[in-house]
DNA sequence: ATAAAATATGAGTTATAGCTCACATTTTAC
DNA sequence: GTAAAATGTGAGCTATAACTCATATTTTAT
């Protein structure tokens, strides 16, 4: 079941102007309220998924989860506002099976670490793949999340614990690196080339990747 | 000034449905008629970065390239031709200076392709980074283009050649690895960290990441 | 029991963006 | 010169999707 999640206001990255309010009008109360709420951020992922971001209308999306179109913007003050909460959801879910995967391993030798970063990427990639890709498409990019940040930081303080059996010494350009190419890589096979996933291969290949890059090999 | 580039049909990913036409009502035929599709598809670019992809509506894109929104409507069927054909347009740009700056390099050693490639990659996102960024983050993704097959299936041959010189043995998995890696790494750092580009440092970082999965080191 | 608060409803308002079309102007062909 | 073809025009049509609000129902508190 999925579990609601209010976000701050932001800023548009083009015109600089504070976009329209996020957050919610009224915060749901009672288990009958918080029961819609649900009702509407699945319904919501669930036309995205199934039937395309241009059919994901409100009235659709309330049709769908059995609610009135009111009692949506009860909650969601506008569209934007529900699919960035549906959105920050869905990278929450990532990134928390990323980092349950990862926590204890901070006195781990970097080839456990990566081997695990690998598989935890793609474990988090394979929770609803399509919804990741239509949010991706559709979306303006989400800014940081918190969770991301702090995994950043996380990654950065390990790498420092074992600076000197890393070759890259510049930790802010290892950091870019490893995060990006190993988001980047199961994100392309998750959308484009799923066969791919399914015995190990590409897996242990973006290990490999990795793996070469960051160890000194005599 | 920008060459006008007409593509074919294509299907919805999600609905399987045929998309609406693509295809231009009329070839413009003389130098006004070229002039105004240039203008059209000039102004387009201009509000997609200048304005954000929200402003870029037809009306106000004929208002800027001068020309009636009849005009428009002549050489682009709908709104999404245009947009695909700009977006078309950009990626071939892109595509061109790859694939020049590595043409003459098939006999070329590892470590000079795989230099040339990062650097052709970056030089290649530099064209116009923020039309770049808008259309990654709201085109739909482009069917890949001829030109990128053609270089997919080029880099291809290139490691065939060189099978014996590189570690990794399934060059499928490879080729998609290398492009990949390279293209989202340069694609990120132009979006979100462009001052890691200003020196030669992010550049660097990326061919040693490819070379050293690359090439076998005693 | 009842008042107040929370929640639900959905017909209707509003805004706007994509697109048409009847007509005007310019160019080309002969 | 003139007919036909190419190109240009822009007021306005149409569709639709986000969102409102007056009203109804349900729950909670006392």
């Amino acid at each position: 079941m999925l579990v609601v999640h209010f976000h701050q206001l932001a800023f548009d990255s083009l015109t600089q102007m504070p976009r329209k309010s996020t957050t919610p009008r009224k915060l749901p109360q009672q288990d009958r309220s918080k029961i819609t709420v649900d009702a509407i951020l699945t319904a919501t992922a669930r036309i995205l998924t199934q039937e395309g971001y241009d059919r994901a209308t409100t009235n659709r999306i309330a049709e769908l989860a059995g609610v009135s179109i009111g009692s949506l913007y009860q909650y969601f003050p506008s569209k934007e506002a529900l699919i960035t909460s549906l959105a920050e959801h869905h990278v929450n879910t990532m990134m928390a099976i990323i980092e349950s995967k990862l926590k204890d391993l901070f006195n781990a030798p970097i080839e456990v670490v990566l081997h695990e970063l690998v598989e935890a990427c793609i474990a988090a990639h394979a929770v609803d793949p399509m919804l990741h890709k239509v949010l991706n498409e559709q979306v303006p990019r989400i800014n940081n999340t918190n969770a991301e940040a702090q995994f950043t930081a996380l990654l950065r303080a390990y790498l420092e614990l074992h600076r000197d059996q890393i070759q890259p010494q510049n930790l802010d350009l290892t950091v870019f690196i490893l995060e990006r190419a190993v988001e980047a890589l199961t994100h392309a096979a998750v959308i484009d080339r799923p066969e791919l996933l399914s015995d190990g291969q590409l897996q242990q290949e973006i290990t490999n990747l990795l793996l070469s890059y960051l160890v000194e090999k005599t």
